[in-house]
DNA sequence: GACATGACGGCAC
DNA sequence: AGTGCCGCCATGT
């Protein structure tokens, strides 16, 4: 086993919390994990994720842009996914942010 | 152990 | 406003 299995059930446990119609961004989740400008660790981890297991379909890049889309079953499955459960894309393919980010609750 | 790479983000030019 | 560089840290070579 991993020496520190902390870090993907961390970020996870995060992406588990984002609900249906939301989504959230690489950096938002390394932040909420303490490892600020450590955004790419983040998709590292979704990399290597149980994709039945993890929502990784809702996290997008700050600009909205599905760049982990090449990392589904086909370039499109991710955009699918995401229709599926009601979120909007602008003209240009990216997710309106404004509309559909998901903000954690602090405790 | 050095070096390159990656589902990113911030800031300098 | 577009482009580029650097920081971040785990992995593979």
């Amino acid at each position: 086993m991993p020496t520190s299995s902390t870090f993907y059930e961390q970020v996870y446990e995060l992406v588990r919390l984002i609900p249906r119609g939301k989504v959230s961004t690489y950096g938002i989740i390394a932040e909420r994990l303490s490892v600020r400008s450590a955004a790419r660790m983040v998709g590292w981890a979704l990399n290597k994720a149980d994709l039945a297991k993890v929502p990784a379909h809702r996290v997008v890049n700050r600009n909205g842009e599905l760049t982990g889309k090449l990392h589904f079953l086909t370039p499109d499955t991710m955009r699918e996914m995401l229709e599926t459960e009601g979120i909007t894309f602008r003209p240009d393919g990216s997710v309106n942010l404004e509309q559909h980010l998901f903000r954690f609750i602090r405790s």
